[in-house]
DNA sequence: TATTGTTATACTCTATAACTATA
DNA sequence: TATAGTTATAGAGTATAACAATA
C-alpha cells in the first residue's frame, strides 16, 4: 500500500492524520488477531468490563456507537462465549452485560497485547515525543468535540 | 458522535490517532463537499493534473488504490466533465487521462479550499506545534511503510 | 407516548478473480 | 505469455427507519 507524502495534496498535516489513524486501526487489528476478536468487539467488552451494570443502550452511547450496531456485536460476543446478556431486574425492556470468565482471560491478553503493539507501533520515537504528540492529539480532538471526557 | 477518552483503550496514543484520523477525513469531506466531490476523487484529478502522462495504472500505484476502484473513479470524474480519457497512442491498451477546463476550476478552488480547511481544522495549534505533530508524523508513517517518498 | 433492543433494507466500500483487447 | 483496463461478485460496514416489548 505505497502512497506519495510529496503531493500538493499528500504534504498537509490533515492527510498525514489520516493515513496515520489507518495505519493504527490495522496495527490493532493484527494485534488482537491474534486472540480471534476485532478492535471494536474487544472495545465493547472492555466497556462492560469496566461498567458492570451498563445497558447495551449505555454502552453504545459511551462508545458512539448506533444501537443496532451493538446488536450483532454482543450477539457474536456471546456466540464467542466472551460475554452474556442477563434481563435486568428493574426494567425488562434492558439487558445487563456481563463478562464472562474467558472474556476476562481475552481481556487480560488483550491489553497487554495491545500495549505491547503500542509499543512498538510507536517505537521510532523517544518517550518525550510520544507525550508531546499525545498531548497534541488530546488538545485537536477536543477542539471538535463537545462531548469528550 | 461521543466518545470517552479516559477508558482503558481510548487512553492510548494509537486510539488518538484512528479517531484524529477518522475527524481529518470527515473534514476533508466536508470542505469538498461544496464543490460537489469527494477526497478520493479530488486526490485523482490533482494527481493526473500533476502527471500528465499518467495511465490509470500509473495514478493506481501512485495513490495505493487498486485498478478496479479506479474505474468508477475516472468514470465519475468524467460524468461529472472534470477529466477525460483519451487512448494512449502508442500503447492502445492504456488511457492518457487529462484535467478539463472545468476539473481546473474545481481543483483551484478545491485546493483553497482544502487550505482554509486545514488551516481551521489546526486552529487550535500554533505554528510551532502544528510542524511538531507534521515531523512526528512523517517519523511514524516511514518506519510502517517501505515505499513511500 | 417514550424507550430498549431488534430487524429490515439499502447504500457504500472493498477485495478477489475472471474477462477483453492489446502488447 | 503478460499487461491495461474492465466487469462481476461477494463481503464488510454503515445509516435509516420501522417494529415488538416494556415502561
Amino acid at each position: 500500500m505505497a502512497f506519495q507524502l510529496n503531493s500538493p495534496l499528500a504534504a498537509g498535516t490533515g492527510f498525514k492524520l489520516v493515513k496515520l489513524g489507518e495505519m493504527a486501526i490495522r496495527y490493532a487489528e493484527n494485534t488482537l488477531s491474534l486472540l480471534g476478536i476485532k478492535p471494536r468487539h474487544f472495545h465493547v467488552l472492555a466497556t462492560i468490563a469496566d461498567n458492570p451494570e451498563f445497558s447495551q443502550k449505555e454502552i453504545s452511547t459511551t462508545l458512539g456507537l448506533d444501537p443496532n450496531i451493538m446488536v450483532g456485536v454482543i450477539d457474536e460476543l456471546e456466540t464467542a462465549g466472551l460475554a452474556i446478556r442477563r434481563r435486568s431486574s428493574t426494567d425488562r425492556r434492558k439487558y445487563v452485560l456481563e463478562v464472562t470468565k474467558s472474556g476476562q482471560t481475552v481481556l487480560k491478553k488483550g491489553m497487554s497485547a495491545l500495549d505491547k503493539g503500542e509499543a512498538e507501533f510507536f517505537a521510532a520515537l523517544s518517550e518525550e515525543q510520544k507525550a508531546v504528540l499525545d498531548t497534541l492529539c488530546v488538545q485537536l480532538i477536543q477542539t471538535h468535540t463537545s462531548n469528550v471526557d
